[in-house]
DNA sequence: CAACTATATTGCTAATTAGCAATATAGTGA
DNA sequence: TCACTATATTGCTAATTAGCAATATAGTTG
């Protein structure tokens, strides 16, 4: 059964691709996950991530770029924290996928019936 | 209120970073969205998304090997249909952030209040 | 003001990749 | 077998970008 069809125009797809593509770096996903339990500064991301404080910077600036992050500056600090929720669930459906794939993938494989059964 | 931290190691930011690298290109979502209604020829999808047989057939390829479509062989054709549902939620989660997103962004503009009132 | 700290920006390089053109493969029918 | 069609693969080029190093900016303190 056809499901109903939904337009997407060019513009569409360019716009949503570019939300994904924000998420495609595994250390963009490690800030965004370090932010998860709440807003950090620079400073504690760096050390939270273990990544150099010029890369952290830019990610950082791309995730505010894509309207996943927000930042707040309080002296010399800037903290930032998450203001896109939709960041977590997006994660959620992509592990549960990844997790399914896998478990059927083992599925797939014959067990180990082969093994000795005394030394 | 701090949320439960949970564990991502490199591996699974990796691979979930894959994933999302996957969604991140407009023709592919393109080729998706030609495959919502269900199963089509490659023929098909070319003469849908406008793309060159070549492209269209590395990007299946690429969509297969992340375990989003299927083939299917049938004489000369090859049927590909998608058997990960979870793209479609994906898709809609993210439209649903990004039109949130630009709706905010329209309630930030003053609106033309200056609009003359008689020509 | 100068010295210091936190963050942002810039220039560079290496790696990845989308699209194109050309070729290869596989299945069909005569 | 040959000719034809549908799809896949390969080689190439141009564009993008993550990470690094160096520098710039802004805020603080003396």
């Amino acid at each position: 059964m056809p499901r109903p069809k939904k337009q997407l125009s060019e513009a569409a797809l360019q716009m949503i691709a570019e939300r994904f593509k924000v998420l495609a770096e595994p250390m963009r996903l490690k800030i965004l996950h370090a932010l998860w339990e709440g807003e950090q500064t620079v400073g504690e991301i760096i050390a939270t991530t273990g990544a150099l404080q010029a890369n952290v910077s830019k990610h950082l600036g791309i995730l505010q770029q894509a309207g996943l992050v927000r930042r707040r500056k309080d002296g010399l600090n800037v903290y930032y924290r998450i203001c896109d929720e939709t960041v977590f669930e997006l994660c959620e459906v992509v592990c549960t996928s990844l997790h399914d794939r896998l478990a059927a993938q083992i599925g797939e494989l014959p067990l180990a019936v082969l093994q000795r059964k005394h030394a």
